[in-house]
DNA sequence: CATCATACTGTAAACGTTTACGGGGAACGG
DNA sequence: CCGTTCCCCGTAAACGTTTACAGTATGATG
């Protein structure tokens, strides 16, 4: 008992045909005379034959497999991107391979493997160095990066991190007054935590503030609200506003400062990023910035296979627009939800910006 | 341009050998001379020679990739026993297929598809129906089953949900003297949830009570809130506590409820399940029940892996106990947290209660 | 010098498909 | 009866590997 079903031969055998004829029916194409179809027919389901997806893979030099590379699963926004470039990819019948580098070194090694297991991979931001990338387009490899800053030659699909931060940081500044404000994040290797804070800088620059010089550095997760306490303890006093890279973070720190006595909003505003599902049911609901996450997910699987489909589209870059959510954690109050928020449902991806490809491109 | 880097062909043109002996140092095995190893090593390096999968795999018959099938990855539970299983695959050098099931209902062709992509699937359970799981393994194709009552011939990993659920509604019934319980869940297609619905019956007739004759219907997620409400304000009164089949549901619960001026856990208790990272963090922190998650994803692949290595291991039945732990939504005071909690860190393995395989098993 | 073991390498078949090409009939018009 | 056309189908090569087997050269041994 082989791990493999029938092949082409013992169908063709049994039907009495040639194994040309019988890949002509499986796949059906080509004429063949209906009574020769209905034994072939027959045989195949009599010796439940599926086609070896090896056999066809070699020769038609496509995989029908689609690949994602992700830090990991841990959180709603990863989870929620693979899982909407899951159904994308499955929607054109094709199956999804996925690889979590999470903090494996020899992660590049498990990638140059994807390259010709897959027809297209997604990179999701601060994976895998461009070094690499440039390795994988450079063997024809359709690639699509996810959050990431652009890089030459590769297409991306990202989120406008600058412009609702910046809203967030004047919304905390010009209506609440905050003055002193600290960033909590985890820069290091992660694209969108960068501009995030960039932007958190840049902000105060243009309210006359002097920002930070450095963020509070935790990892993105419910349990750093510890870190981030003894970070925040350490200072003279309490900041105004604590600008939170995500919105796990925010509610840890929310929990650990209500552990501590101190109150939010009252005595420091939070905010978080993401607008998971638990913001707004947490003690005191998230103010926080909303990005389309499976947006994200289904349009790099698109993209992937528009290339793949030899589409050649010509989006070198696409990048979403996020959504400011006023709730109380910032200090508003409850009421003023409806007023600030700027919509409910999804965004409108008309409002997409897309940055299309020169025409003086080198590409024939 | 094509998406395939050099062949074995042209390597060895390029070194002046056959492809045998290419084959022979790209493997690193058998004797190969000294300096006719340089030569290949050096046309290699030059460009850049990756042996092809495909080729690879259908020679040798084996794949080097592990499949799993899940309903998808909404939730910490679900990306929980993913990730752990990807990172046991990983470890083993294998990459991983993931298939989300999610609502679509031609789920049995793209399972079918995985067959022969992958050395071995794991099944989560209520992803695919029994006939369909023989079929698999009458194909020769090694599989275990996860979270899913035990199908005669098929590995399964699971979790003990009678004991702790039983634990849990003797506990509200006897240290907090509740007498009208309610069950949130949705029991349909999911064994877990199933399980707990029955032993929270069965808990009520050891105590000798009644129990409802059903329960509430809401899908398990934070926004069933709402749902679970418009049922609850169905009845005469609300009940004294009710036990929800995971945590995000409970959350959500608890949250509505709030927003209704209901107190938790005055008014009403609310127990969860899994006890997510979010559970300690929530305003009323969550009385819940902690299965080993990740240990549940990680013994999966691990059993896979044996299994495909010919270990022919001899469990047929791998049963993971879980963990009380009592935290306030219950009613219990903040102090007792520790008195009551079983303990913190991971189950030891040991504990598992493992079902061996008949010796008269027909198996040759 | 014949024989033989040893070390190395090459040839070719196999894995399971797809598909270019060509051949054999049948139908049909002349 | 021959030539042409069209439909149907089979042969064989190709995709990129691994590996059984055989071959060559070398040196040792009788």
């Amino acid at each position: 008992m082989t791990k493999q079903g029938a092949t082409l031969y013992e169908v063709a055998e049994h039907a009495g045909v040639s194994i040309a004829t019988v890949s002509r029916v499986a796949r059906g194409v080509d004429q063949v005379a209906p009574e020769t179809r209905r034994k072939v027919l027959d045989a195949i389901q009599e010796l439940n034959y599926r086609a070896s997806h090896l056999g066809r893979a070699l020769v038609n030099r496509r995989n029908d497999t689609l690949g994602i590379v992700t830090p990991g699963l841990s959180g709603p926004y990863f989870a929620d991107v693979v899982q909407s470039f899951a159904e994308e990819t499955l929607a054109a019948r094709m199956s999804l391979l996925l690889l979590g580098t999470h903090l494996l070194g020899e992660a590049d090694e498990q990638v140059l493997g994807l390259a010709d297991r897959g027809d297209g991979l997604a990179i999701m931001g601060g994976t895998i160095q461009p070094e690499l990338l440039h390795r994988l387009t450079s063997l024809g490899l359709p690639l699509v990066l996810v959050s990431q800053a652009r890089i030459e030659g590769i297409p991306t699909v990202r989120v406008d991190n600058i412009t609702k931060t910046k809203a967030l940081v004047h919304h905390l500044i010009a209506d609440h007054g905050h003055r002193d404000l600290a960033f909590a994040g985890w820069i290091h290797g992660n694209p969108d935590a960068t501009e995030r804070w960039q932007a958190f800088v840049e902000a105060h620059r243009e309210a006359g503030l002097e920002p930070p010089a450095e963020p509070l550095h935790a990892p993105f997760s419910t349990n750093s609200g510890a870190e981030i306490w003894a970070q925040l303890a350490a200072r003279d006093r309490l900041p105004d506003a604590l600008v939170c890279g995500n919105d796990e973070m925010a509610i840890g720190v929310i929990d650990t400062l209500k552990a501590r006595g101190v109150h939010v909003p009252e005595d420091i505003a939070v905010t978080g990023w993401d607008d998971i599902a638990m913001a707004r049911v947490v003690s005191s609901p998230l103010t926080t910035v909303r990005q389309p996450t499976r947006e994200l997910g289904r349009s790099a699987a698109r993209m992937l296979l528009d290339s793949i489909n030899g589409q050649s589209s010509t989006i070198d870059e696409l990048v979403l627009p996020c959504e400011l959510v006023i709730r109380e954690s910032c200090g508003c109050p409850a009421a003023a939800r409806d007023a600030y928020t700027e919509g409910h449902d999804g965004l409108p991806a008309a409002t997409a910006r897309t940055v299309h490809r020169k025409e003086t491109h080198d590409d024939e």
